[in-house]
RNA sequence: CGGUGAUUAGCGCAGCUUGGUAGCGCACUUGGUUUGGGUCCAAGGGGUCGCAAGUUCGAAUCUUGCAUCACCGACCA
């Protein structure tokens, strides 16, 4: 590709509403651009880096044996309604009505409409198991698109559902796809972990998360600093203290604190280590068959913070998570928020493992503006249920049993579930087995971001210039930068021959043959982030050379014209 | 959905306090100049000042309403 013939469109200036640096860049790169919230137009540098990672996805799916498959992205609702998401996907999915008034959704998933068609399809155990993928446009009505492409409400995305009889085929292919995956993100040279992950509302048992690591991600992964254990926080177990509680040494006191409420209120006004106090939450609780909603009371070491997957996890407490309005809380508790504590308090208690270890420790009244120090469980508040509630934090021990947790953040480029019969079940999804009878499937699924694997791409590799593509999915692998080539026939006649060898040997190259100065050009090479500059000009052509800058090491050095093609061996 | 802020040329911004019909830098066009790291000079083109209503002789500027965009939070495979 010629420059000439090319849409370069980049910018010098960074456009105001690019808050992280891969949007900056992509925008400034001419990768993307916006066209309304979540919403962007793929520029031809975007659209080729997308092509490369949408390959190499594809490749290794078709390693696996996966077959592909399209499938609409409009769907009809019923199909929603057989399988209950309709009531609960919530406000994401994005309703429409055609022309008849027949309800439809965009398509943020297709396991309603691929259960549709296996349970259509296959109709017999022999063609078992089964994977299809596809790799198409979904979308999410975000209630807050962000950061780009990385959050955006339409997105590429590679989806993958497998079928089989029995859930030992299913725990198989899962681990074949968790091999395929990796070997996709170490193809597209990112600096990645696989993460035990909660499994969400999608349903299921087993599921990894596979993200990139970047200050700029979303979520929190905890390792540990001496085994190969990673965990989304949602999901990291937080395991009990093993060291005994000890023994109550004060009496229980109620000492008054006005205008006390925060734990950071409590432990300022007292004088006490906040791993000494306990803060008490009011949830909601899973409905009474009479339809009144009990409260239940969550308590937590005062520096901890509340786990809510692991809180909607809990039988007794509602899903989703809902705290107590302040008249709940006045009708159970008496008191305002700031003043709860456990002592005679007179719902379901559930305390965190952690919390459940303190002696002495100080918590709210149930009165306002009054504290109890010196609380012991048991003598002071029995009948309490231990859970783990809590969030990890840097230094717990690893629940993997080695070392200490560590906590980075992450970017959700790939996620893996085994969702067993959830979908099957609802959609009817059978086929006759060795036996002559009709057998529910189990199924996996598996998902990757592909453009949001691009954004994260640039969180991991860019510097003050711009970008610097893993080679892999760079949009142009070479670019020929003629120097003065106006002036000097010698410099376009080697520019040109030079083209023509790269082109012929498939070699992605963009030719700058753009009349500019110097500077303009490599900085917009720079900024683009190709990995090879190969640089024309007159001081090396006696000695049939370029010069070769690469993009990576910044290095510069002089290559013969001649094994130019020996970079992309 | 709550809180905050923004909306003036393709991009980045000034002008608004104190009302008088719009400006700067980049980008773009033309001519010249320069050519191994974003040259310099000159001349140009481009804006219903987010939309609507109001106040006024007169509104980018004041008032009200609406829309859109962004950030923080909640939310989220």
């Amino acid at each position: 590709m010629r420059t000439s013939q090319y849409l370069l469109s980049t910018l010098k200036e960074t456009p105001a509403s690019a808050e992280v640096i891969s949007h900056q860049l992509m925008l400034r790169a001419g990768l993307v651009r916006n066209l309304a919230s979540g919403l962007y137009t793929w520029l031809p540098t975007g659209l080729r880096v997308l092509k490369k990672v949408e390959n190499i996805v594809r490749e290794e799916m078709q390693r696996t044996n996966a077959n592909e498959i399209l499938m609409p992205m409009v769907q009809p609702a019923d199909l929603w309604e057989e399988s209950g998401r309709w009531d609960d996907y919530g406000p994401e999915l994005l309703r429409l009505n055609d022309r008849h008034k027949r309800p439809f959704v965009l398509g943020p998933t297709h396991e309603e409409v691929i259960t549709k068609l296996v349970a259509n399809v296959v109709s017999s155990y022999k063609q078992l198991p089964l994977s299809l993928f596809q790799i198409q446009t979904k979308f999410r009505d975000e209630i807050r698109p962000r950061f780009g492409v990385m959050r955006s409400r339409e997105f590429l995305m590679k989806d993958a559902y497998s079928f089989h009889l029995e859930d030992d085929c299913l725990e198989k292919t899962y681990k074949t796809m968790f091999d395929a995956y990796c070997r996709i993100f170490d193809r597209l040279g990112l600096n990645y972990r696989p993460v035990l992950a909660d499994s969400g509302s999608i349903g299921g048992d087993a599921s990894h998360e596979f993200h990139v690591l970047a200050e700029s991600g979303e979520d929190d992964i905890a390792f540990s600093d001496v085994s190969d254990f990673a965990a989304n926080v949602e999901k990291a177990e937080a395991l009990a203290p093993t060291e005994q509680r000890a023994e109550p040494t004060q009496d229980l006191t109620k000492v008054a604190t006005p205008n006390v409420a925060s734990i950071e209120d409590v432990t300022d006004f007292l004088k006490v280590d906040i791993k000494n106090t306990v803060k008490t939450l009011l949830v909601c609780g899973v409905e009474n068959e009479d339809g009144t909603t009990p409260i239940i009371a969550l308590v937590l070491r005062g520096d901890h913070q509340l786990n809510e997957i692991k809180a909607e996890n809990l039988p007794q407490v509602a899903t989703p998570l809902a705290f107590a309005t302040d008249d709940q809380i006045m009708s159970a508790a008496n008191c305002k928020a700031g003043s709860i504590g456990p002592v005679g308090l007179d719902v379901k208690v559930i305390v965190d493992r952690t919390a459940a270890q303190l002696s002495d420790f100080i918590c709210g009244a149930n009165e306002n503006d009054m504290h109890f120090t010196g609380v012991n469980w048991e003598r002071d508040c029995s009948d309490i249920e231990i859970a783990d509630l809590r969030n990890v934090v840097e230094g717990d021990p690893s629940p993997c049993g080695q070392g200490k947790i560590i906590i980075k953040r992450g970017i959700e480029v790939g996620h893996i579930f085994q969702l067993g019969t959830k979908y099957a079940k609802a959609m009817n999804c059978t086929v006759l087995n060795e036996g002559g009878k009709n057998q529910t499937l189990t199924m996996g699924c598996y998902g990757i971001g592909i453009s949001r694997i691009v954004a994260a791409a640039i969180e991991q590799n860019h510097d003050e210039y711009g970008i610097k593509w893993p080679e892999a999915i760079a949009p142009f692998q070479a670019a020929i930068v003629p120097m003065n080539m106006a002036k000097s026939a010698r410099v376009k006649e080697t520019a040109e021959a030079l083209y023509e060898t790269l082109k012929q040997n498939n070699i992605d190259v963009l030719f700058d043959d753009r009349k500019e100065r110097p500077g303009v050009m490599f900085a917009d090479h720079e900024l683009m982030g190709t990995p090879y500059l190969l640089i024309v000009g007159e001081r090396n052509l006696d000695a049939q050379q370029v010069e070769l800058k690469n993009r990576i090491t910044g290095e510069k050095s002089l290559i013969a014209i001649d094994d130019v093609m020996s970079l992309f061996s």
